[in-house]
DNA sequence: GGTTACAGTGAACATGTGTGCACTAACAAG
DNA sequence: CTTGTTAGTGCACACATGTTCACTGTAACC
């Protein structure tokens, strides 16, 4: 009996007349949103489609015309939320990159981003690891691209330039993997508290700080 | 109609009598060593009651002699695998600590126990963030108390005597932090290759010889 | 203005799930 | 030998899940 566009599933929207491609992409955007939702207490492989769907407001079956499966509901999550993590590093970029102070500002932007999109940054680090299925593979991908782009940047720094691609590489993951344990312990502090949010970012920036220090006496043999 | 113990859960044993409790405790480690069997390719989250409880070749309601609960069970597997974690530390303390070769000798029992222990050691990276249930917290304390125990030991080598707790500390969790991206790689990988392990405990290495290199540098100030 | 494409509905299915209950047979203790 | 414990069984229930199917009303197109 209900009308089926009329009160649409993304909720009552100030009438605005949109296009139908437009209508579609905001449910999908409804759906996505509605994942990352409950994905704050559930790991991706706890999250039933007709839970999504109906967080989204629209029946289970209407799922399918957006994602063939749950699976690639969860490709579109990583897509969404890489988009975060580029617009991070492209912040961190433009930034003043004097080494002395380049730790505390990339710090700074990582935690500006976390905070600003935590959903994107909890979902990647939790299935970084937790999931097993496509969603697994497509971070890992992902983030060995992003590893890849981090060993250039660094390859620009003073100390570094005469360093080999694959020490650069073993460098950039190391920062990664650091930086990603910062971020779980952001997105997983149960009360958002400002005292331990500053621990947190300044234990990240002594160990931003060791590892960079270690570059001074860097030589690349021993095997 | 079937004698629910000449032919126990545990599969037909070399027929030992066995005392009760023994037997017990026997079928409760099958139900462990299956629900590890599963995470091979299942993430904790998404195993069922049912699908341990018949590869472990009991009844469902079986179940509940043993465990309240999945999440009980989830903590006794996160016992066990803690159990491999500490077996590994005390091998690794016993080795030569001449402050050079430790990085070697440390990540090459790092490599050992993780292909000897590998259900455990993924179970253990997989769930540190994957998991949020009571499973997640317990292996979040756990690590915390393992990162303690390493920042002692840490404050025991040459230039380190004179760290503060807290340096130590972070020293500590950033070692903890990559050594698990480490056993991360070398578990998820599709097949055990013996060169891919090679490369893979060579970067181990390099990461924890970049991290010690550090400390010749290290001034504790600037906040 | 009539036709088509399609996002959405609702009913239905087969299957898997957690959990309660009454029961059984062997062990341990009296 | 008797008796109580208990690890295990089998049945049953209520419910959630993924997926199918025929359908409907509207926006878009000719």
């Amino acid at each position: 009996m209900v009308d089926a566009r009329t009160l649409s599933a993304v909720g009552a929207q100030s009438s605005e007349p949109v296009s139908r491609h437009e209508r579609k992409q905001r449910t999908r955007q409804s759906l996505i949103n509605s994942a990352l939702r409950l994905l704050r207490d559930r790991s991706f492989a706890g999250l039933s489609l007709r839970e999504v769907a109906k967080e989204a407001g629209i029946v289970p079956t209407a799922f399918y015309r957006h994602f063939a499966s749950m699976d690639e509901l969860g490709i579109a999550l990583v897509e969404q939320s890489m988009r975060s993590l580029r617009l991070m590093i492209r912040d961190a970029r433009r930034n003043p990159e004097t080494y002395g102070d380049a730790i505390r500002s990339s710090v700074q932007t990582l935690y500006d981003h976390v905070r600003a999109h935590e959903e994107h940054f909890r979902f990647l680090t939790r299935e970084r690891y937790g999931g097993v299925g496509p969603v697994q593979v497509a971070i890992a991908t992902e983030l060995r691209l992003f590893g890849s782009e981090l060993a250039v940047d660094l390859g620009r720094f003073e100390g570094l330039n005469t360093w080999s691609a694959e020490d650069l590489r073993m460098m950039a993951d190391l920062i990664v993997t650091a930086m990603l344990g910062t971020v779980t312990d952001l997105v997983d502090v149960r009360a958002p508290d400002q005292e331990a949010d500053a621990e947190i970012t300044r234990v990240a920036r002594k160990q931003l700080r060791l590892i960079v220090l270690g570059v001074a006496g860097w030589r690349s043999d021993t095997p």
